[in-house]
DNA sequence: CGGTGCGATGGGAGCGCTCCCAGCCCTAGT
DNA sequence: ACTAGGGCTGGGAGCGCTCCCATCGCACCG
């Protein structure tokens, strides 16, 4: 054993002399590019098995100047990362991007943009250079800007019009099958409560209430809220209220379903007896509410699993989309 | 303007130029060592400000050979991150530890630990060498043996014996608090649904359970749950056929609670006036249950931004042990 | 058989920072 | 007055990697 004993890692330059060939041409088989022949790759990553080599990312972002790190930018007013233990919703992104993340052995950042300030934090995320940007409830205008001006690819994870390429739920086909479900259980007298229309999803979802309820010949009774908790409380007291006799409600996330459920009950009715209830989404709060709801799917962890999957791969293009389905589980509510 | 109109971001030798110090000297007041006069670091402070300078993580962390993240390290068996989305728990801890992380500019690592091969996983997460390392639900042994191994300063947001420094929950006083409410709620039947008995958290509750009812004379009732919903609807079923006139039961999780809310449904008891029902950790399960839970509040947001506090300043020393108090929240289910 | 072009190669210059070390000035001790 | 010592300072050598560029060998062609 002539090699001293050393406590460091290895580096580049022990594979490349194990290797026998230079740091460069280590550097190139290590990163798969051109300009290595197929013998000095297989030597190189024999040198890396043997001396358990794992490149330094530190030194690898500084020489090539190109951040390894994926941004999750997140559109909320919520201050300080509340909604991060509050909304069932960003856990699940987290956990669907995680996995996808660690085997790429990338980290994430999670930032947000406030409704306030958009315009200059957009610009300034952007100018940020990293290994891509997935993008949450960012409305389509900042979306589009954003991608244009990013350094990296991005990839939204909310319906964000034109440009910006878009992994999404099929929001409007889960929105109808959920009042098909009121249908086939024989209710009629059904309302709605959805979300801020400022947001992509809740207006996917209203349109397509809208228009299964068109092929169905009933009314359009909707009510708005904004997908948290009290929201839906309120806007199923003002339903309540407006149409006592309504049979069937379809409340468009289920957080605000939790607060449907509290308001049926405050209000004497009887779930899904007196009134039948679907939520969107099949969060925790779906499976967390008594009765247990019945839900129209979206998910979430499989959505962000593919957009990190497509900012890796290089696949978004401007307009690039991706839709996943949105299915009906059925619980004890409807 | 004789500064040519550069693209790039400024350097420390912009900083040390502007200040008219060495890059050297720069360095040392940037970064807070001694060895610079008042003078200089003013200087550097007004050019950092001027020129908007912030420091390249990357070059920082090749230079200095330090990394400069968190780790966040989670013992469980649950694969693939799908906890994260489905227990609120895990949800505000990085509430709370990623606003503190943002502060000083550190990205987050979120590893897990299986219980399978627990062993080599600790030793070899704690060979890496970083800012600091938050362990959750990692049992006292190794918990021990990680914070001797680690090449860095750890904390548990668990408790987790002498060695490992420790923030955590008054678990076993917020427990007697909870009993200690049925008793002013006139309720002396009492039963209660703990955690897995691996869990300090949850051993700690019911060691507070024990307390209180040793005081007020009432027998210990209880069956163990698995902190999950599913465990809880189970415990609760299997406490009421065996003591079918309990008038209070005390859940010590509120995911674990919202079980517990349908099996006293599903058996005709209604909340709160045949069973007066308390959760333990005001997490959001607690909110969107029907009927809300009274619960007893564990301030994981604050205790995860202590433990940051804690790894940063550096107060962390072998048996060091912080401890925040758990106050009833009241709502509707007692 | 000399020219041409292309793939493979290695040398070497940084990327932006930290930190060691030698040099400086200034005060204090004898 | 001369030296000792301490606080500040800046020069400069890397940290481990990427990437530009010059070089080289080798078909292939005329």
């Amino acid at each position: 054993m002539s090699r001293a004993v050393q406590n460091t890692r290895p580096t580049i330059d022990d594979v490349a002399r194990v290797a026998g060939v230079s740091r460069a041409t280590a550097s190139r088989a290590l990163n798969g590019q051109p300009g290595a022949s197929a013998a000095s790759r297989e030597r190189v990553a024999q040198a890396v098995a043997q001396l358990g080599y794992r490149a330094d990312e530190a030194a690898r972002e500084l020489a090539s100047g190109r951040r390894r790190t994926i941004d999750l930018v997140i559109y909320t007013c919520e201050d300080d990362k509340r909604w991060l233990g509050a909304d069932p919703y960003y856990g699940r992104i987290l956990a669907g991007l995680l996995p996808a993340l660690d085997r790429e052995g990338l980290p994430l950042h999670i930032r947000r943009i406030d409704p306030e300030d958009a315009l200059s934090q957009v610009v300034a995320l952007a100018a940020q250079v990293t290994a891509g940007a997935v993008l949450v409830s960012v409305p389509p205008a900042l979306a589009s800007r954003f991608t244009r001006r990013a350094r990296g690819p991005v990839v939204s994870l909310t319906p964000a019009g034109e440009v910006a390429p878009t992994v999404s739920a099929a929001n409007r086909d889960g929105a109808a099958a959920a009042i098909g479900h009121f249908k086939s259980l024989g209710r009629r007298r059904i309302a709605a409560v959805h979300g801020p229309d400022d947001n992509e999803c809740a207006v996917a979802r209203l349109l397509g209430h809208i228009d299964a309820a068109a092929e169905l010949g009933i009314p359009v009774i909707e009510a708005p809220g904004d997908f948290d908790r009290e929201g839906g409380y309120r806007a199923t007291v003002r339903l309540l209220e407006s149409h006592p006799d309504l049979d069937g409600l379809f409340v468009t996330s289920d957080v605000m379903a939790a607060g449907a459920v509290q308001a049926l009950t405050d209000h004497g009715r009887r779930i899904p007896q007196d009134v039948a209830l679907v939520g969107f989404d099949d969060s925790i709060a779906a499976t967390y509410a008594n009765p247990p709801l019945t839900t129209i799917r979206q998910p979430v962890e499989d959505m962000a699993a593919a957009a990190i999957e497509a900012l890796l791969s290089g696949t978004t293009r401007p307009g690039w989309h991706t839709s996943f389905t949105c299915d009906l589980v059925q619980r004890a509510s409807a």
